[in-house]
DNA sequence: TAAACATATCAACATATATTGATATGTTTA
DNA sequence: TAAACATATCAATATATGTTGATATGTTTA
């Protein structure tokens, strides 16, 4: 048995996990196919620590799975509604590109730049 | 024409809007049907402003539609596929609530005390 | 038009989050 | 077992986010 604000907190926690562009980016590039932490680091262009760190978060809630192959670990798809989620999003947001990416509250953007300079 | 770095950002901006408990208590009470800014509020319990302000956010980006009669604002749910993906997602979460919970990285709760005491 | 009511906006601030570089752990192979 | 490689974890930090109380704006009614 659940509160209602535990379960708010479930739902929120899990839509959540869509909300960064490296999960985000991690779940896309593995609807190709499973991929190693060296390849989606390649793929997506940030740390491999990052990779590594948000695939565990991926796995933990169940978005993905790994499977170990000698020194790689290849991660794949775990929940196939993930892919339909994903897609029913991506068609509702599409109709509203301009909006969303403009609006004060939703600025979750990919930090541009951490470094000094 | 859009980069794959501004479709991620639309994507991820557009699951943000369903990744914080106000937001998400909004869209599920208009499940039930329109209700003004003041039902919503004693609905979900908090202040008059965040509920204001979240609207404004859920409005611009299409999730919610603004109606005024007379003093009052009616809300209500704007686009019916939402409704679906919100139903798709607790389904999946709803197999995995421990874990999602617990996640190390997904902590956005509704915070417990702004206050100083 | 003034009062009352409903909603929206603003400024300030505490907390959450994403990210990186450095380092630790685990696996294979010489 | 040492070296090389792949992945995971840690600590630090800048930025984003959510929230509130105060105030402004908009609407109705006396």
């Amino acid at each position: 048995m659940q509160t209602i604000d535990e379960q708010i907190e479930v739902y929120t926690k899990f839509f959540h996990g869509l909300s960064n562009p490296t999960r985000y980016r991690i779940i896309l590039s593995l609807l190709d196919g499973p991929k190693n932490v060296g390849e989606l680091t390649e793929d997506i262009g940030c740390s491999q620590s990052l990779i590594s760190m948000q695939l565990q978060c991926l796995r933990w809630c169940n978005y993905v799975k790994a499977l170990r192959d000698g020194k790689n670990v290849y991660y794949s798809i775990s929940d196939e509604r993930v892919i339909a989620l994903v897609q029913l999003g991506q068609s509702i947001a599409d109709g509203n590109t301009d909006k969303i990416c403009t609006c004060e509250i939703l600025k979750n953007e990919k930090y541009i730049e951490n470094k000094e300079g």
